[in-house]
DNA sequence: CTGAATCCGCGGGGATACTG
DNA sequence: CAGTATCCCCGCGGATTCAG
């Protein structure tokens, strides 16, 4: 990011419009949801039943909504079979794989860092 | 993770139990503010209100309500300095760090990915 | 200055039903 | 099976106030 006072200068525009679309890219994808369906697919290609399977808790509608989402952002290719009964199969693009590494050091993190957490927990509610 | 067949397996609840704490984590930790705060503290050591200007857009509520959970989970110190007015800093622990190299991964994957999501969207929305 | 508590509106998100 | 639309409610989250 650039520094407030450069930022705002008249001259900047574009500056500041990536900065505000890297924000809404942000907010998009920082979403429990997006991460969780970006982390099941992997290097793998699922139908919508699929997901809804592998992604536990998720419902009907955020998985649509999230997928919608990332197909507009261009991280998912949504591939849709003519047959009947309908078969719609998901798959990461390349953005979308580059983004799942991020992911899976995040996840990487957490199982990493149970103990310690736990253990803050249990310092943090007496 | 592992597979459902041998997670399900009565004797395994230990197992269970540290994928259902990894999951619970992970939802703390995938939101939006809380990824914002912790790329915004960084090396740094800031006060209450420095946060709150330096994370754009938060309300007062949002941050402390997320600064508690980052504290429970062990993500940062709290230093509360016992004079008036008070003064309170927050730090990023290790564990904290270790999270924050993966936001900043994220942020990266973001301007790297801009001009493609860019055009995806332009694609999608005719 | 930091933070807890309260009030309240709006929208996220679940359940359901209907189309192709 | 996949997707859209509708209803509806709970809770997120903003604004404000009070306390330490």
């Amino acid at each position: 990011m650039v520094t407030k006072q450069i930022r705002d200068l008249p001259e900047n525009a574009d500056l500041r419009r990536a900065d505000s679309l890297a924000r809404e890219i942000f907010s998009d994808v920082a979403n429990k949801w997006a991460l969780l369906i970006i982390e099941a697919l992997g290097e793998r290609t699922l139908r919508f039943s699929e997901l809804r399977d592998e992604v536990e808790g998720v419902s009907h509608k955020m998985l649509t909504q999230n997928l919608r989402m990332l197909e507009r952002n261009g991280l998912v290719d949504r591939k849709v079979h003519p047959t009947v009964p309908p078969k719609v199969e998901y798959t990461l693009t390349e953005p979308g794989r580059a983004l799942r590494a991020t992911v899976d050091a995040i996840c990487g993190w957490t199982h990493q860092y149970l103990g310690h957490i736990e253990a803050a927990r249990g310092r943090f509610g007496p």
